[in-house]
DNA sequence: TTATATTGCGCAACCGATTACACGAAACTT
DNA sequence: AAGTTTCGTGTAATCGGTTGCGCAATATAA
């Protein structure tokens, strides 16, 4: 029970040809014999053998991995968005190689370093909250990396991306809202240098608009959006009796905070305050009363994310436009605004 | 702006030296001159550098990488584990690659392979729920790779490992109802060849005995403790009329689902049924009521998993013994059973 | 039948770093 | 001053596949 490594050259010498041969008829070459192949994959079977990817990735430059890059994988979008990923890349014999940023800028810069050192054939990111500097991509880009952004993207980067139409997400969730009779509705929201943000805020302005509405600065807060941001946004409205029928949160944590504290000083939801987030957690649907939120999804959004990525990457060409895909959001109704 | 590749032996030409002097500088190697070095450091900076990972890995046989198996990186639990083992690893300039199973068998034993051919230097497993066979840990074993189990392990395989007292967790669980005034406590559970299923219902099994309750084991259900699940048991309790004022799940999904049904059917909480789950899920605190839980000291786990790992991985010696850690739990006591 | 194509495989360089071994020069011993 | 260490670096093999080129043998074409 030793330490057992096998190598092509063991095939090889097992069957008196040479390791390019055994080589080739691994990888199925149409100039070897079909009674080769048959031997050769005989041979390594019996010796148990397992082909070295660091020795084939040195050599052919490709590696067959791929970084995705993630602020978290501990959050229902994310991981949904990551098994899409998954699915198409072991469907071509990639493997993914999954890296969190925490959404620390420092974090996020070291991973795509490490991407590179590791020598991934391409990778796919979501940006960290509190990235300004996109350095560390333009790096990936020089090198012809291929590179594919989804959901937190920037538009200083010159590359495909996907993304929901986070603009009618919010959008159709404040209009829902003003038509279940709200007329003072506080946005929670986060740093407008992030397009998701500042696409939401948008939408919420664009929807008070429409209907005549007049956009209250004091009812805009930002913040990270936390549980914690919501629950202390919240009692600050409460404290300062800042009049107000509705909340939109563009965060699901957050408004579930609000949501607590709204609770805890006796106010009833939805007929006195209507909530509605965005992102559809699983807990907005256990909550009571359950949450109304805007689906990401991120089940299709990982299955574009993917396709989009390899398109690129056997694309010869290093391919003049980029690609941006927008994806309509689903507003989901429940309790807390109906 | 092209592809630009530098190489150490780029280095070594700017600097009139051999490729082996820059490798042993970069590597700090104590033969070389500080004022080569420093040389050599400076041109690395200078034409932007990027060690080739692959090629040191291939020659050296170290690839700096762990392999991270877990069931689903999407559950709370998994991922502060693997934060945990991450930031140990990164201290130690190691790369932690994740890979999910999805407690499906054939992608584990796939995800393992492919561990394997990337070459990581070791790997930290937890096993998914379908896992029968461990022939693919075996391999691992055989191959001298140095493996570590946590949460979810298996008696079968001879490796060091990191769990939780799932039994401990169970009866002070239990033993909390009972305290409360439960008398009559359904248990949901999972398969028995799980370890940790197989403790937690040892240890509610053994709460009740301790009570002098019997156990009914009509009131033992087994599935895969899902939402759905837990909704679809607490159905089946109801329309069966079956007699019961407390519920000990062994997840806090399954009991999540069980506390919707029950709270449908008019039945209050904590008053006529108290609940307790397993797991602390951060949702388990946004219900209403909240649901008492159990903590699985998930931060001291990826710690000490990792440091498990590494010691492991730094003994010349093919450790003769494999060290099993058992981490105490923490009963969250909350308004689903108080 | 001769010329051309195709088939099947070997040769050897190569990917980029690491490392055992060697060696001259400088430093130190006694 | 001759011998022994230590220092700083070079030489060359090596890790395990991949791949352009070449060539003999067989097949096909003319």
């Amino acid at each position: 029970m030793k330490n057992e490594k096998s190598t092509i050259h063991d095939i090889a010498a097992k069957l008196n040809i040479t390791a390019s041969t055994v080589s080739r008829a691994l990888n199925n070459h149409p100039r070897i014999s079909d009674e080769t192949k048959r031997k050769v994959l005989k041979v390594a079977k019996q010796i148990n053998y397992q082909p070295n990817h660091i020795a084939s990735a040195l050599r052919s430059g490709k590696s067959r991995l791929i970084g995705v890059l993630v602020p978290t994988a501990n959050r229902s979008f994310f991981s949904s968005v990551i098994r899409g990923i998954e699915d198409l890349a072991n469907s071509f014999n990639y493997q993914i190689i999954i890296s969190q940023s925490y959404d620390e800028f420092e974090r996020e810069v070291n991973n795509v370093e490490a991407f590179l050192n590791a020598r991934v054939d391409g990778i796919i990111a979501s940006i960290g909250k509190t990235t300004e500097n996109f350095d560390h991509f333009q790096k990936v880009l020089q090198k012809g990396i291929p590179l594919v952004l989804f959901d937190r993207i920037s538009n200083e980067l010159d590359v495909s991306q996907v993304v929901l139409d986070d603009h009618l997400g919010a959008y159709l969730s404040v209009d829902h809202l003003i038509k279940n009779g709200c007329k003072k509705i506080v946005l929670f929201t986060s740093s407008q240098r992030i397009n998701i943000y500042k696409e939401r805020k948008r939408g919420y302005e664009d929807a008070l608009a429409d209907h005549q509405l007049d956009i209250d600065p004091d009812l805009i807060f930002y913040s990270n959006m936390q549980l914690e941001d919501g629950r202390r946004i919240a009692t600050e409205l409460l404290e300062k009796g800042v009049e107000f029928d509705g909340i939109f949160s563009a965060s699901d944590y957050a408004i579930m905070g609000a949501m607590q504290v709204l609770k805890e000083n006796g106010i009833q939801i939805p007929q006195q305050v209507k909530l509605a987030g965005f992102g559809n957690e699983p807990f907005t649907s256990f909550t009571e009363p359950a949450i109304t939120t805007v689906d990401q999804k991120s089940i299709p959004m990982g299955k574009i994310t993917a396709e989009t990525f390899f398109d690129l990457l056997n694309k010869e060409t290093s391919s003049e436009l980029a690609k941006k895909t927008i994806l309509k959001p689903e507003l989901i109704i429940r309790g807390s605004s109906n």
